[in-house]
Parts: C-alpha cells; sequence; structure tokens
RNA sequence: GGCCCCGUCGUCCAGUGGUCUAGGACGCCGGCCUUUCAAGCCGGAAACGCCAGUUCGAACCUGGUCGGGGCUGCCA
C-alpha cells in the first residue's frame, strides 16, 4: 500500500508543539514508508484564519525540515489544498448527502435545541441524545448528519486499539453551517477520502471525534483511512498546550538558536522511543526505527530543560567552522550590531570555548558581550563578592604589571604572567583569579580566563584593571 | 452529568507473567577534574496511584476504585 498521511492545521493562530510533534511524527511514518506526506490548510474558519498564520506554519515546517510532497505551494494531482478552494467539493457532497437521506436540513433555534440537550442532561443522558431530525422537514439552516441508531462504531486505533462508541452517545452533528460554509468535520472528511489519505494520525482531542467521521466516510463513500491518536503534549503545569498556553510558536526557539535537528530529535521523544537506552540518534535513525505502534498512549510534559540539554549535545557536536557560521546571526542580533572583520577575528578565537558552554546560540552572544564593549558592565552580584575583599588591588596592580611587559600576549604567556602573579601573592589560582575574572568580564562567570585576557588583547585588558583598581580605591 | 482515552522516578521513555532487589535520559544532590561557569567522569536520592481477583508467580492479565485528560458548539 502506498503510504499517503497529511497534516492539516488551521491557520487561526500560532501552531504549538503538540502540532508540530503530530506534523513530525506524520512525516516520520510517510518517509518510513516511503509515502506521501501532504501539507493541507484547514481554512473552513473563513472569520479567523489568516494568511500570516499560513505562512508561519509552513516557515516553521521547512524550518524543520518537515518537507511535504503534495499540498499547499507545492500542488499535487490531489488538489487544490485549501479548503477555502474547494467550497464547491463542500457543496456537492452536503446535497449528495442530503438526497440520499443520510443528512437533512434543520432550522430548529437554538433554544429549541437547548432545552432538548437540557432534557438529556436530567435523564442522565448523552447531551445531545434527543438531537435528531425532528418530524418536520425543513428546508433552510444547518445541514445536519443523521446517524444511524441501530449500530455502534468500531475501530481499531493504531495506537490504541479497539475503540467503540455507541451510536447513541454520536448525536447529530452539523456538517454544513447555515452561512453555507462546512464545518470541520464534513471538510476534513471530505478532503481525506479526496485525498486518499491512508493513515490519519492527529491528536487524542479528535479521539471522539473520530465516529462522526468514519460514518461520514460510509455515507459518502470511498477507502477509509486508518486512524492513530496521539497522546496530548502538556505544559509544564501539566495543563495541555494550547493556542495561548505554552511553547506556541516554533519561531520562538528558532529565534533563541534551537536547531531543527536537535528539536526534531527531542520532540520524536514525546510519545516514542527509538529504543531503551538512546536518546540521540539522527534522524534517518528515526526514520528507519519509526513505527505507530510503538508510540506511547500517555501524555508528555514538554521539558525545556532536556531540550536544552540536547541543543547543547547538537551544538557542542558541531563542527568549530559550523558553530560560528550558525551562531553568527544571534551574535549581531543579540550585540545589536554587526562585527566587523577584526572582532570577527577575535570572536573566532574564542569560538571552541564559547560552543562548549552554549545551549542555544541566542546565550552565546552574552558570553562574548565583553569583548565588544568599551563599557563593560560589572554585574552587581560578582562585583560585591569577589572585589570588596582583602588583597583584590594587590592582585589586580601585580597582574597589570606582569602583563604590562608582555611582548606576546597569547594564552601561554598571559598564563605564565598570572602563575608568577600568583606566586608572588603566595595566594591560590581560585582566589587570585577571580577578581581578574570580574574585571575584564564584568561577572564571576564567564568563559576561560586566559583565553579572554589574550583575545581582549593588552590595551584593553589593563584599561579595565586599572579601571577597577580606580573604583575599589 | 454522559461518552471516550490515559495512569512506571519531579520530567521523558524502557519494561509486555518469572531474568525487576524495575533499566536509560533530563533535572536534582554529592564527589573528582579545575581559573569561574560549562563539558567530562564517578556516586546518590527518586516510581510501578489504590483495592480486589486470576496465577505457583504480576509493573505486565481482569474487575473496581481514585486521579488526570479529551469530547459533549453553526471551533478545529
Amino acid at each position: 500500500m502506498n503510504v499517503r498521511v497529511r497534516i492539516a492545521p488551521s491557520p487561526t493562530g500560532l501552531v504549538h508543539v503538540g502540532n508540530v510533534r503530530a506534523a513530525l511524527f506524520n512525516w516520520m511514518f510517510a518517509r518510513h514508508h516511503d509515502g506521501v506526506f501532504i501539507l493541507r490548510i484547514d481554512d473552513t474558519d473563513r472569520e479567523r484564519s489568516e494568511q500570516q498564520y499560513e505562512d508561519e506554519i509552513k516557515e516553521g515546517f521547512r524550518w524543520l525540515g518537515l518537507d511535504w510532497d503534495e499540498g499547499v505551494d507545492v500542488g499535487g494531482e490531489y488538489g487544490p489544498y485549501r479548503q477555502s478552494d474547494r467550497m464547491d467539493r463542500y457543496r456537492e457532497v452536503v446535497e449528495q448527502l442530503v438526497e440520499s437521506g443520510h443528512a437533512y436540513y434543520d432550522d430548529r433555534s437554538t433554544e429549541e435545541l437547548e432545552s432538548l440537550r437540557q432534557k438529556a442532561q436530567k435523564e442522565k443522558l448523552h447531551p445531545n441524545f434527543f438531537i435528531r431530525r425532528p418530524a418536520r422537514a425543513a428546508t433552510a439552516g444547518v445541514v445536519r448528519f443523521s446517524v444511524p441508531q441501530d449500530a455502534s462504531v468500531e475501530f481499531e486505533d493504531a495506537i490504541r486499539g479497539e475503540v467503540r462508541f455507541g451510536s447513541e452517545v454520536i448525536d447529530d452533528f452539523v456538517i454544513y453551517r447555515s452561512n453555507g460554509t462546512p464545518t470541520y468535520h464534513l471538510a476534513s472528511t471530505t478532503d481525506d477520502l479526496d485525498h486518499a489519505i491512508t493513515h490519519v494520525i492527529r491528536g487524542e482531542d479528535l479521539l471522539s471525534s473520530t465516529p462522526k467521521h468514519i460514518l461520514l466516510s460510509r455515507a459518502i463513500g470511498g477507502a477509509e483511512p486508518r486512524y492513530a491518536h496521539l497522546p496530548l503534549i502538556m505544559g509544564p503545569d501539566g495543563k495541555p498546550l494550547s493556542k495561548r498556553h505554552g511553547p506556541t510558536s516554533l519561531k520562538e526557539f528558532r529565534d533563541r538558536g534551537f536547531l531543527p535537528e536537535a528539536f526534531r530529535n527531542y520532540l520524536s521523544l514525546l510519545g516514542w522511543s527509538i529504543d531503551g537506552d538512546r536518546t540521540v540518534f539522527t534522524t534517518e535513525e528515526a526514520v528507519a526505527a519509526f513505527d505507530l505502534s510503538d508510540v506511547s498512549k500517555n501524555p508528555a510534559v514538554f521539558d525545556t530543560a532536556k531540550l536544552e540539554w540536547m541543543n547543547g549535545e547538537y551544538i557542542r557536536a558541531l563542527p568549530e567552522s559550523e558553530f560560528i557560521e550558525r551562531v553568527r546571526p544571534h551574535v549581531v542580533s543579540g550585540l545589536g550590531r554587526e562585527l566587523d572583520s577584526d572582532e570577527w577575528a577575535q570572536f573566532s578565537e574564542m569560538a571552541p570555548v564559547v560552543q562548549e558552554r552554549t545551549k542555544f546560540f541566542s546565550d552565546a552572544g552574552q558570553q562574548v558581550g565583553f569583548l565588544f564593549t568599551d563599557e563593560v558592565i560589572y554585574d552587581e552580584p560578582s562585583w560585591a563578592k569577589v572585589m570588596e575583599k582583602e588583597g583584590v588591588s594587590d592582585v589586580l596592580r601585580v597582574s597589570s604589571e606582569k602583563l604590562a611587559v608582555l611582548d606576546r600576549f597569547d594564552h601561554d604567556s598571559v598564563e605564565a604572567a598570572l602563575r608568577s602573579m600568583l606566586e608572588e601573592l603566595e595566594i591560590g589560582a581560585r582566589k587570585g583569579l577571580q577578581p581578574l575574572r570580574v574585571a575584564v568580564t564584568g561577572s564571576q562567570v564567564s568563559p576561560p580566563l586566559f583565553e579572554s585576557i589574550s583575545v581582549l588583547g593588552k590595551d584593553r585588558t589593563l584599561n579595565r584593571l586599572a579601571y577597577c583598581v580606580e573604583r575599589i580605591g
């Protein structure tokens, strides 16, 4: 069988990572089976759909490397792939369903419907138990699907196994609005059928809607897809992610300097695992191993700390030159200005030690900020803890003397000079070097000292030491 | 309320009746290394929600219970 799967986001807001994970799993499934991955845009809700959101969705998927074989922008033989371009088709399907008796017009008022719901509540029945085809036929209003009351709907979910719904709990749901637009259920089901989707892999929030989609599929006709419902992804507070809660935008992660390959790796671990003990693996390995039956049934919490660790792993694994290239735009935007070629040379010199301690690119700029400013910002807690101690001015003074006479100012000579300072003052490295670190970088946390000083250069280093001597008084 | 799904360390996963005194990863704690912070290495605390049942034997099977989540819209 030729696998055809789709991701069908609705451009009514930012894509949260739950949808992104669903996209990733669909994509991995398609690639594993040499199938087709389709990007469809579910914009039946015209009121709330916006082009800007659609653009962001596509940008995000491209960034993550989730390339689609068919769909918006790339086309395909089953197009169009945007629901707003398929309105005629939905209308046609609705007319067929009404004609064949599978659906009916309903012009009952909201009040009427509400009282039916209340009646059901009172009798402890499904709220929509009484919302069925009324005796009085209508020719306008919404169109409802007529749910056959003699059978239950059961299906084999690829992740959850057998799931069964009694038909009495499936209401006669609306498939066509009175304003002439299809609802999600109709549009999505029609599309899946028309696009010959073989596997519908989506969030668990749609599990309860699945019997409706199955019934609709049967009424419309065509090959029913298999269903697989992914567990939801929760925020740090254990509440499900939504368009206004938790990590919502892929753009945010990209801007902070997460690597798409790391993000993919982390996301693949949310509800799936490649085996018992590996957590870092390539996308190719994931694709080769991916199987829906290995997807977990329980919800997963999105853990930023683990993502950051994962990203650090990938950053450290980068060749130095690639690290420099990829971190570059983040350094620029972090600093708020371009660097000249001398400054880039300095940055490159520091790169290896920066790369080691970078969790995401945007925090790299901060590490080297002291190199590219004449006004060092002294971190107050650092100053208080390190500089307001006995003997600090001696350390700074002697260091200045030793550094001032150096001809070469490379790592080794700086180290030798400062070691001799330590000896002269009979002070340990731990105590004796911290004041220099604060004086030169502004903080008690920084890249390694000898590198920092040698890259900063003699003049600027001596200036900073002198400034601190003065400030201490 | 009704229906559906889910329930292993704080978090993400492994585990599919005996090899589990439950394994890995992140995080956390301690140590080593050490010029800080990272990284690395070593060690540690930390979980089968609960109750029955099936069985010689249950994290794994069944029932119940409790807890979490979803759906219950002319949103998707």
